[in-house]
RNA sequence: GGAGAGGUGGCCGAGCGGACGAAGGCGCUCGCCUGCUAAGCGAGUAGGGGGUGUUAAACCUCCUCGAGGGUUCAAAUCCCUCCCUCUCCGCCA
């Protein structure tokens, strides 16, 4: 959610965002005067609250005719007040209608366009392998071997939907592992977050209401399964105060995610690539606002960190502000070299989201004058198994049909290929 | 799932229609005192919305005692709904 002083102090920002996001439908002159109106009718009507409360802390002192006065006359005030505050209430309703669902501003360098094609390619780190075989996809490495099983995940759970077996499994946890243990050397903080939250949590990190068809409901106890551990991450400290000098708070999350993959319909159908569910190791921090893009590099430094270590080949690219999630002010994308597609494809992702999800989530810190303030949250993946898995697979595979563990993971996972 | 108890400020805890945004204690901050430490003395110490005003403030006002409704001139206190926590039983990894 945007700060409302926006709006009155600066209405050419907004204006300027909503040219940006390419957001025709809000009428921002409308949307002002809608503001003041709703401020004008609580003002009113709080000030007449308060000649009721003045009047009825009178009323003990009173007796006889000036008693039954002084209740007649508050009794009307608070019918006048009841009234003012339903209407100032409809007012607000109106308004946050529109202003909450507003994406958050964008960085001023973030790049033009609409789709992931637009995005900014900064930098390319690694060369494609080259084969002197004929190379496989993921799937017919994993089906040969036994340890991926998209057809009996189909018969049993739907499209979409995989079993992982065997050394796929060590791989898993030899990922997570490593990667705890270079983030904890960071500061991060590991933590298993709930994956079912309450409708809260996913507002107030900005999922919703723009992102609602991507999540699964567990409508029985208005429950939704998160499709990040971001979700649980960002509302642990919702309405919470940090004292300044604990920040920055760094969190190392694993969780299951769960992604209807809504509209996503007939796109990478093949294997584990993109799937309903998937398990993640993502960093989440809470930090000073003066210093978040400064946290934002740093995270992106941590993921191509990780990803060099494995040996993969990469680039980085600034993500386009048509591809850009509603709580992001600027999102970097790292995509590895799948040689099966030919391309570099997403396998990490991180966000500055300013103080977009504080704001909604009420997270703040207190500076050293006693006053508080929003902090900013930043997201950023570190490990997205199953899609890193995958890269592995294809990057590292010999021409016998098997894979050669990354020298990073092998103490983790036990044996050099599978 | 069944039975019971309870949710008050950073923490503990009192209050059970008006004098309560809330006693008392702990913690914390600042000052005083004590030639160390401890103790003692004094002051301060929740969050949010709106307004006037500077943008460093300052002031006025409203809301918030789990959440949301209701009764009343007046609600932490009474009523309703929901949420959460704890204990016992059942079930269970």
């Amino acid at each position: 959610m945007l700060d409302v002083a926006l709006l009155r102090d600066h209405p050419d920002d907004v204006r300027r965002l909503l040219e940006r996001r390419a957001i025709a439908d809000v009428d921002l002159d409308e949307l002002i005067v809608l503001d003041e109106e709703r401020r004008r009718v609580r003002a009113k009507a709080e000030h007449l609250r308060s000649e009721q409360k003045t009047l009825g802390s009178q009323v003990p002192d009173l007796e006889g005719k000036a008693r039954d006065e002084a209740i007649g006359r508050a009794s009307q005030l608070a019918s006048d007040v009841k009234q003012g505050l339903a209407d100032a209430d409809e007012l607000d309703d109106r308004f946050q209608a529109i202003w909450v669902p507003l994406p958050n501003r964008v960085h001023d360098e973030v790049p033009d366009g609409k789709t992931e094609e637009d995005n900014l390619e900064l930098k390319k780190v690694g060369e494609p392998p080259v084969f002197d075989f004929e190379a496989k996809d993921h799937l017919e490495l994993a089906e040969a071997t036994g340890i991926i099983d998209v057809e009996r995940g189909a018969k049993v759970s739907g499209s979409r939907f995989a079993y992982l077996q065997g050394r796929a499994v060590l791989m898993e946890f030899a990922l997570v592992r490593w990667a705890f243990d270079r983030l904890s050397a960071e500061g991060f903080i590991p933590v298993v977050p709930p994956v079912l939250v309450r409708e809260q949590a996913l507002f107030g990190t900005g999922f919703f209401p723009s992102d609602s068809d991507q999540v699964y409901e567990v409508a029985a106890d208005d429950l939704f399964l998160v499709g990040t551990s971001e979700v649980a991450l960002a509302a642990m400290h919702g309405d919470e105060i940090f004292s300044s000098d604990e920040l920055p708070v760094r969190y190392a999350g694993f969780s299951t995610c769960f992604r209807r993959e809504a509209g996503a319909a007939g796109k990478d159908t093949r294997g584990i690539f993109r799937v309903h569910q998937f398990d993640k190791v993502e960093m989440f921090s809470f930090c000073d606002p003066d210093r978040s893009w400064e946290e934002h590099e740093f995270i992106l430094a941590r993921e191509e960190a990780l990803v060099q270590e494995l040996g993969l080949p990469y680039r980085v690219v600034d993500v386009c502000v048509g591809d850009l999630g509603a709580s992001a002010a600027r999102k970097y994308d790292i995509e590895a070299w799948f040689p099966s597609q030919e391309r570099y494809r997403e396998i990490t992702s991180c966000s500055n989201t300013t103080d977009y999800q504080a704001r909604r989530l009420k997270v703040r810190f207190k500076d050293e004058a006693g006053n508080n303030h929003l902090v900013h949250t930043l997201n950023g993946t570190a490990v997205a198994v199953g899609r890193l898995l995958v890269a592995i697979m294809e990057n590292f595979q010999q021409s016998d049909g098997t894979v050669r563990v990354p020298d990073a993971l092998v103490p983790y996972a036990g044996f050099e290929s599978f």
